[in-house]
RNA sequence: GGUCCCGUAGCUCAGUUGGAUAGAGCAGCGGACUUCUAAUCCGCAGGUCGCAGGUUCGAAUCCUGCCGGGAUCGCCA
C-alpha cells in the first residue's frame, strides 16, 4: 500500500463529488495535484495543495475551495482531522490506528511492500563501469561502478525492465599503447632486461602475467614480426587479461553486467557500424566537410587547422560541431560512440542512461546531441556524473601517485573495509558532490559512521527476535510469524513516528528511480534507523516500551510485527543499495 | 576565455522535482546514565540558503547577471 497514492485517489473521488454538485466545472483538471507528506508534522500526515490548483477553474479563493473539499473528505475513513492552512493547503490528519495497516502492508508476503510499477516494464538501459580495458578498476572507477548498480537496482525495483551494460573501449589509440607495453613484459618474460618502462606506456606489474602467457604460447615467434603483425595478438591477450581483472574487481562489488559490447567488434563486425552510422548522418544532411576554430583561451600545441568531417552538434543543442575521422583515417572515440548509442536505440532502449566520472563532464552536450540526432527525438539519454572520491585515512589525505602505477585499486579497497561499507558510503552522498572516504571511519562501530549506524539497526532488530525466541520458545527466532497482531497496541509516539517513515518508503523509492538517484534510498535508511533506534532508546527509560514483555503476549506480538516491518523495509533497502543486511555484530 | 557541476548552521551534508516557521549528524553548551535493549541518551543554541535582480498566490529549488570553488576543453579515451 501506497500512503500518498491511496489518499490521492481519495481526494480525486471528492473533486469529482464537487463536480456532481456544481462546485467545479466538469473539464476541471488537477494539474499539479501534490498529495504529499508536509514538510513540518506538525501539520499533520499529508498535505495537499488541490484547492489551490482548481482555485482558478472553481471561479473562488482557495481556502473556500478548500472548506468545500474537505468536507467530502470527512467522510473518509482513517481521518482524524482536516485543517485549512496558510493559502489553501488542506491538511490531513490520520487516525492512530490506521498506522498499523502500514505494518500490515510491509508484512503481507503476497506483494514485496516499496516495489512499485512505475517503470511499467519499459526497457532501460544502464551503462555503467565503461572503463577502459587497460589495467585494474581504481577508486575513481569505483563510485560509478557502484552508483550504476545500485541505480540499476533502483530502478528495477520500481518496475523497470533493466540491462545492465559495459562499453569496452577496447578500439583506440590507448589499447595500442596498452598492447605494445605488454610486447615489452613479453620481452622481458623472454629474458630480455627491458629497462625502465618508458614515458607513456603503462608502467603497472598486471601486464607481467600477460608477457608471460604471451611468451608460453608464442615462445619468440613474436619477436621477429612486424609491429603490424604482432601488435593484434598481444593486444587482445592484454586486453582479455584487463576484461578478466576488471570483471574479477566488479564481482568482489557483487557487481555484474548483462551485456558487454565491444568497440572493436562494431567497427570489425559483420558490418562496420560506425561507417554505417556516419552514412546515415551524411543521408540526413548532418555532416559537413569544414573547419573548426581552435579552442579558445587555451593555446595547444601543435592545433592542426584543417577540413575535416563534422558532424552538425550544434543543431541539437552543443555547442560546437564535432569531428567524426581523424587525421590518420580512424574513427574518432565520439564517431564510434554514436555507432553505439544508435545500437542501444536499435536493441529497443528508449531510455540510456549512462554514468560517467567528472572527466567526461565536457563531453555530456555533445553525446545528447548525437541521440537526438540518432533517434529523432525519440531516444532519451541521461548522463550521470560522479564526482571525485577523496581517499583519507583517519583523516589525513591518502597520496596516490598515478606515475608509478600505484594507485589505490577496488580490490584494496574491498580488502580493507569490506564490500558493504564500501558501496554504502559511495552512495552516502549525491553522485555529483565530491566524496571524502576515510579508511579509518567506515570500518568504525559508533553513531559518526552511517554505514554501522544502520546496519545496527538491523542487526538489533534480530536480535529482538532472539530474545522474543528465548522468552517464547513458539517464535521463530530468524523470522516469528506473528498471526493477526493486534497493531492497536502500537500507540506511542516512537512507534508511530517509526511506522510512519515506514509508509514512506514506497513514495521514496519512486521519486528516488524518477530523479534517478540512489542516494535517496541510502539517507531513507539512515532516517529509519534513526526511528528505530529512538524507539529503542525509549525502551531504556520505560520499560514497558520494551518490545518483549514478559506478562503481555499480545502486546509484545505487536511490537514484534512492527520490528519485522523495520527489518523487512531495511533489507529491502540495503536490497536496492547491494548491501548485506547482518543480522548480527561480530 | 567557453562549457558543466557545486556554494545551505562553526564542520560534513540532506532538502520529497515550486509549497507553509529551511532539516540531520558531528563539534559547542547544559543535563542524565555506570549499562549487554552494550558499542551512550535527552535537551539547548546555532541561518541574509554566495550576492543582486526576475518569473508567481508562493523560490534554497526555475530564469538572467555577477562573486567564489572544482572539473573540463583535443583528431585523447
Amino acid at each position: 500500500m501506497n500512503l500518498f497514492a491511496h489518499f490521492e485517489t481519495e481526494i480525486l473521488a471528492a473533486v469529482d463529488r464537487l463536480k456532481a454538485d456544481g462546485h467545479l466545472p466538469q473539464d476541471a483538471e488537477c494539474n499539479g495535484l501534490s498529495v504529499e507528506p508536509p514538510r513540518d508534522a506538525a501539520h499533520g500526515d499529508i498535505a495537499t495543495n488541490a484547492a489551490m490548483v482548481l482555485a482558478k477553474k472553481a471561479a473562488m479563493n482557495p481556502r473556500e475551495l478548500a472548506g468545500h473539499l474537505s468536507g467530502y473528505l470527512e467522510k473518509s475513513a482513517h481521518i482524524a482531522k482536516i485543517d485549512i492552512a496558510g493559502p489553501g493547503f488542506i491538511n490531513l490528519t490520520l487516525k492512530p490506528e490506521f498506522w498499523g495497516q502500514i505494518v500490515t502492508a510491509v508484512l503481507d508476503d503476497d506483494s514485496i511492500y516499496g516495489q512499485s510499477d512505475i517503470g511499467q516494464g519499459e526497457k532501460i538501459n544502464v551503462e555503467y563501469v565503461s572503463a577502459n580495458p587497460t589495467g585494474p578498476l581504481h577508486v575513481g572507477h569505483c563510485r560509478g561502478a557502484v552508483f550504476g548498480d545500485a541505480l540499476a537496482n533502483l530502478l528495477a525495483f520500481a518496475g523497470y525492465d533493466v540491462t545492465r551494460e559495459y562499453y569496452v573501449n577496447d578500439a583506440g589509440a590507448q589499447v595500442d599503447v596498452f598492447g605494445r607495453s605488454a610486447y615489452l613484459r613479453y620481452r622481458e618474460a623472454l629474458g630480455e632486461d627491458i629497462g625502465e618502462i618508458p614515458q607513456g606506456l603503462y608502467p603497472g606489474d598486471y601486464l607481467k602475467p600477460v608477457g608471460a602467457k604471451l611468451a608460453e604460447e608464442h615462445g619468440k615467434a613474436l619477436l621477429d614480426m612486424e609491429e603490424a603483425a604482432w601488435l593484434p595478438i598481444v593486444r587482445e591477450a592484454a586486453v582479455a587479461a584487463a576484461m578478466d581483472g576488471i570483471k574479477h574487481d566488479l564481482a568482489i562489488l557483487n557487481i555484474h553486467h548483462d551485456v558487454f559490447v565491444s568497440e572493436r567488434s562494431l567497427i570489425e563486425g559483420e558490418e562496420d557500424q560506425v561507417a554505417a552510422t556516419i552514412d546515415w548522418l551524411t543521408e540526413q544532411g548532418l555532416v559537413y566537410e569544414g573547419r573548426l576554430p581552435p579552442p579558445k583561451g587555451k593555446r595547444l600545441e601543435g592545433w592542426e587547422d584543417r577540413e575535416q568531417s563534422l558532424f552538425r552538434a550544434t543543431e541539437f543543442g552543443d555547442d560546437i560541431d564535432r569531428a567524426l575521422i581523424k587525421s590518420d583515417g580512424g574513427y574518432t572515440y565520439f564517431a564510434s560512440d554514436m555507432a553505439y548509442h544508435r545500437d542501444k536505440f536499435s536493441r529497443g532502449f528508449a531510455t540510456m542512461i549512462n554514468v560517467w566520472g567528472a572527466d567526461h563532464s565536457g563531453y555530456v552536450k555533445r553525446m545528447q546531441a548525437a541521440v537526438r540526432a540518432l533517434t529523432g527525438g525519440e531516444g532519451e539519454l541521461d548522463i550521470k556524473i560522479c564526482q571525485l572520491v577523496n581517499l583519507f585515512r583517519s583523516g589525513e589525505p591518502v597520496k596516490m601517485s598515478k606515475r608509478s602505477g600505484d594507485f589505490v585499486t577496488v580490490r584494496d579497497i574491498v580488502e580493507e573495509v569490506g564490500r558493504d561499507s564500501v558501496r554504502f558510503m559511495m552512495l552516502y552522498r549525491k553522485n555529483d558532490a565530491p566524496l571524502d572516504f576515510d579508511f579509518a571511519k567506515v570500518v568504525e562501530q559508533s553513531r559518526d559512521n552511517p554505514v554501522f549506524y544502520v546496519q545496527y539497526a538491523h542487526a538489533r532488530a534480530h536480535s529482538v527476535f532472539r530474545k522474543a525466541h528465548e522468552a517464547f520458545p513458539d517464535l521463530d527466532p530468524d523470522n516469528p510469524t506473528i498471526t493477526a497482531p493486534k497493531l492497536s497496541l502500537l500507540d506511542h509516539e516512537a512507534e508511530i513516528a517509526v511506522m510512519k517513515r515506514l509508509a514512506h518508503f514506497p513514495r521514496l523509492v519512486q521519486s528516488a528511480a524518477t530523479a534517478h538517484e540512489p542516494h535517496r534510498v541510502a539517507f531513507y535508511l539512515s532516517d529509519l534507523a534513526g526511528d528505530f533506534h529512538g524507539l529503542w532508546n525509549r525502551g531504556k527509560e520505560l520499560p514497558q516500551l520494551r518490545f518483549i514483555n514478559l506478562g503481555n503476549r499480545e502486546l509484545t506480538d505487536a511490537r514484534l510485527a512492527l520490528v519485522m516491518a523495520t527489518a523487512r523495509v531495511l533489507r529491502a533497502g540495503f536490497d536496492v543499495l547491494g548491501v548485506r543486511a547482518i543480522k548480527e555484530l561480530r
